[in-house]
DNA sequence: TAATATTTGCAATAAGGTGTCAAAAATGAA
DNA sequence: TTCATTTTTGACACCTTATTGCAAATATTA
């Protein structure tokens, strides 16, 4: 693993489920079952899984967590700055508990998303940059290519001829 | 506009299908009507389309063009590299027919993306990172945030208490 | 513990994307 | 040009991902 970010750890998601038990207090939202367990599930996870993954590892649990759910869920994660959508070049959303400053690389062929430490790479200034009016958030780099396990499948991933 | 690539001119244009002609060639596939008019379609426009607005916008010509069709298209010109898919955190995919290197910027309200000249950025060199065998094909920047028109509108994006 | 506010789960539906297959169009050889 | 072959398209069904309305259930607050 490259990635030195505390995420999966125990420590990192108990202080997870404390952070969220202060928000939830603080804007008045409810302390739920479901809340716990996606979160839980979530922050214990680095493969910055997709509102369905969660689902489907939450759902045999006992008394169970619908899938509207684990999607209203997450958007709220989202709001509250507990967890954040990750860019990557799929038609699906993903989530990452980690909302401290990293990247990401996304492989094309099974979609596995990896961390790139953040002290690995410099800043990335946008101060200076003209972005005509954009308001910057966030910012990250996305890598796109192919994981280690694929790329050490020899596969021929493109027969185009370019030239 | 921020964007000094030449996306959108009719030069852009006009060479972009005649590279299309040139790899289709090389590669076997047909030079058909429907590829054509996608490929000027997304080749003219600056706003990083999905498939379906892409759709939208040509449907209506002579004889139409089908959605699966763009779809299966649009795949198509990606594997070709006449065109990328562009990480971004919603979830759907959308497509950029500039190929060179450049970054983005995503508006977390009306969805539009915005092109930030990569000369305005030093390169990003992951040539030194640990990424424990990930083969890196592209990489670039996301930013997300709230574009000029929506952050001028002076909504209180949240209104989520942290501390 | 009761009243109130919030959240959940279900069901329906929207939106984005893919697979199949016959018909249509493009290609290449004669 | 024409014909046989190959490729692509369009229609349709279907899948996956995501969202919404509403009654029942749960959490919070007094």
């Amino acid at each position: 693993m490259n990635n030195q970010s505390p995420t999966g750890s125990n420590e990192f998601v108990s202080a997870k489920l404390k952070l969220m038990e202060e928000r939830c207090r603080k804007n008045r939202l409810s302390l739920t079952v479901q809340r716990r367990a996606i979160l839980e599930n979530l922050s214990s996870r680095t493969d910055h899984p997709t509102a369905d993954q969660i689902y489907a590892s939450i759902q045999d649990r006992i008394t169970g967590v619908s899938r509207t759910t684990v999607y209203r869920v997450l958007e709220t994660f989202v709001q509250l700055g507990l967890a954040q959508k990750i860019s990557n070049p799929e038609a699906k959303a993903r989530f990452d508990a980690d909302t401290s400053k990293h990247h990401h690389a996304s492989c094309l062929v099974c979609e596995k998303v990896i961390d790139i430490d953040a002290r690995q790479l410099p800043d990335i200034d946008l101060g200076s940059v003209d972005l005509g009016g954009f308001k910057v958030f966030d910012c990250s780099v996305v890598a796109v290519g192919l994981c280690s396990d694929c790329s050490s499948m020899d596969t021929a991933y493109r027969s185009i001829k370019f030239n």
